[in-house]
RNA sequence: CGGGGCGUAGCACAGUCUGGCUAGUGCGCUCGGUUUGGGACCGAGAGGUCGGGGGUUCGAAUCCCUCCGCCCCGACCA
């Protein structure tokens, strides 16, 4: 490929609207334009590292099974109402209607589509299993987009569902679906950790997110130093060091605490209690939904003073208690001060739970067999002290309702202490169960020739996000370093200088012969000086380059640059092209093909 | 949806507070010349509904109203 004709659009300077160092990168590189917030144009050199990035993924998913499909973007409301999550993703869920008035949808996933395409065609427990995947466009009406590729209205996603006729068939098919994935994100360049992950309100058990640690990540991952534990922050636990409560079955005793607001504020207190002798009362309000009916209830959620609620944990841990009978929660918020007067008629900062009854009180595990704790009385001003959890308090359930804290132990070889950093998530896999063969009746017969709902698996892969990744976690001051699998082109050949006709010649029979070998090729014949070719090639990130100047032309030799490292060797110009063939082999070598 | 910021040439920005010459600067682009191993130099040019609409004024990029778009923080994110 000639640069001179090709279409690379760099630029000199950060785009003023660029935060993250990938979308600064993409955007000077010339791989992207934005034509709307969350909206990405690709050129040439992105594409060709997107079909790369995706032809790894569809080479992993053929080798364990898979089944390329490639389903309808546009979606009418009818499967979505089925599965009943047309009311569910809200407004993140572009709507769209035809001319006759019907409604339709932009897929954001495609559970729906694939599960009736399943119920139709699959009758027999002798089809399964069925592995079946597509790479495709996603849309998502993203309440903030925002970094570049991270967060997008439009993407691209590789989703694969499996669909077995019992578990041990799904938990074959989720094994083969890890496997295949640490396969693709190694074969990418990316260094990424599996971690245990937070399923959602949409049901299923086990869910593995697979991880790229970075800054511009918007996930928290806790994981053991020690060991291979690591979880997503709304999944995460730990083992915590026992607190001495003092005497056994105290008194409960009312005391004035004029001023105090806040946990803080009654550890400074006289008479008062260090954070984790309290008892945090938090009010949240749950709206559920069922058809066009609404209602909202008010909740109690307890935890240890000196402990931070999780969001995710507690919208878990409510839609438990009170999806049933059709009714599906929609939101979980804090209550709004009135809300909280009216339930217990205190405001923040003197609430608590005890003699409260007929409420939906959610208490965290962190808090069992506590006693002698401090908590407010339901009176402005006033809090209890000498309260013994089970013996004063009707909690509606246990459940994990905090986030765990950097330092904490490891839950699981108990020695570690946990670290807490940021993340991106590039990949999901999880174990769906028969959420969508259940309620869209998707059922096959088994072997005794019952009629029994198909068991599934849904894996979904982030493609632009791999890209975005591998850049965050690949380049310098200078740009890119793309890993020779996903690189746009393997080499640059630049001639540094365009009047020297050797020069140029040479140039063209190392081109030539590069292509002829299978290796591609950016030759930049553009009339530039050395220097803008130079920190254009740096830039966007091709991993080998050769240099051919006049100077050590006239000696016979050209140079072959190295990305990576920025080390140039000087090598006979007739020797340069079988030095990269052995260097992409040493790479290719490099990259192991079972996880 | 709440809070903050921004919108002037392809890109990055100044000018706006305090209304007034022909709306500037750097990069990029075109032409001519010199130059040629880490984003060259000289000269000559092209390129603008100052985000849209409305208003105030003798006069608006600048003041007022309104709408739109984009970025950041938060909420949200099967």
């Amino acid at each position: 490929m000639r640069w001179s004709t090709y279409f690379i659009p760099t630029l000199r300077e950060d785009p003023a609207d660029a935060e993250v160092i990938s979308h600064k990168l993409l955007m000077r590189a010339g791989m992207i334009r934005q034509l709307a917030a969350g909206i990405y144009s690709y050129l040439p050199i992105a594409q060709r590292s997107i079909l790369k990035i995706a032809n790894i993924i569809r080479e992993e998913q053929n080798s364990i099974g898979g089944q390329e499909f490639f389903l309808p973007a546009l979606n009418p409301a009818e499967i979505w109402q089925e599965s009943g999550r047309w009311g569910l993703m809200g407004p993140n869920m572009f709507r769209i209607k035809d001319r006759k008035g019907a409604d339709f949808c932009l897929g954001m996933t495609h559970e729906e589509v694939m599960t009736d395409i399943a119920r139709h065609e699959l009758r027999s427990y002798k089809q399964l299993p069925q592995v079946w995947y597509q790479i495709q466009t996603k849309f998502r009406d993203e309440a903030r987009p925002k970094s570049g590729l991270l967060r997008v209205r439009q993407f691209t996603m590789k989703d694969a569902y499996s669909f077995d006729i019992d578990q041990a068939g799904l938990d074959k098919s989720f094994e083969d679906q890890r496997r295949a994935y640490c396969r693709t994100f190694t074969r990418c360049g990316l260094e990424y950790v599996i971690v245990e992950a937070d399923s959602g309100a949409m049901g299923g058990s086990a869910s593995n997110e697979f991880m790229v640690y970075t800054d511009a990540g918007e996930d928290l991952v806790a994981s053991c130093p020690l060991c291979n534990y690591a979880a997503n922050l709304e999944k995460a636990t730990s083992r915590l060091t026992p607190v001495d409560d003092g005497a056994d079955d105290p008194v409960i005793e009312k005391f004035a605490t004029p001023g105090v607001k806040t946990i803080d504020d009654l550890v400074g207190f006289p008479g008062g209690a260090p954070a984790d002798r309290q008892i945090k009362t938090l009010i949240y309000a749950a709206v559920s939904e069922k058809g066009r009916e609404s209602r909202t209830m008010p909740l109690l959620a307890l935890l240890r003073g000196d402990h931070a609620l999780n969001d995710a944990k507690l919208a878990n841990a409510v839609a438990r208690q009170l999806n049933r009978d059709g009714w599906e929660v929609v939101n979980v918020r804090p209550a709004h001060p009135e809300e909280i007067f009216e339930l217990l008629g205190a405001n923040a900062g003197s609430l608590g739970a005890v003699g409260v009854t007929g409420k939906l009180i959610l208490i965290d595990e962190a808090l069992h067999g506590r006693q002698n704790m401090t908590t407010g009385a339901n009176e402005d001003g006033a809090h209890l002290r000498g309260v013994s959890i089970e013996r004063d308090i009707r909690p509606t359930a246990w459940v994990d309702l905090r986030s765990v804290a950097e330092g904490e132990i490891c839950p699981s070889c108990g020695e570690g202490a946990l670290r807490v950093a940021k993340a991106l998530e590039v990949g999901h896999i999880f174990k769906l169960g028969t959420k969508y063969s259940v309620s869209m009746n998707a059922k096959v017969l088994n072997s005794e020739g019952r009629e029994i709902p198909l068991i599934m698996g849904c894996y979904g892969i982030g493609v632009e996000r791999i890209l975005a990744a591998a850049i965050e976690l690949n380049h310098d001051d200078a740009g890119i370093i793309f890993p020779l699998s996903i690189a746009p082109f393997h080499v640059v050949v630049s001639p540094l200088n365009t009047r020297d006709a050797e020069v140029r010649a040479v140039a063209e029979r190392i081109s030539t012969e590069l292509e002829q070998a299978g290796v591609e090729v950016l030759h930049d014949d553009r009339d530039e000086r050395a220097g803008v070719k130079l920190n254009d090639a740096d830039l966007i990130g091709i991993p080998l380059q050769v240099r051919i100047g006049p100077r050590k032309l006239k000696e016979g030799s050209v140079e072959l640059y190295d990305r990576a490292t920025r080390i140039s060797v000087d090598l006979p110009a007739d020797a340069v092209v079988e030095a990269i063939l052995e260097r992409m082999s040493r790479y290719n070598k490099g990259v192991p093909t079972e996880a």
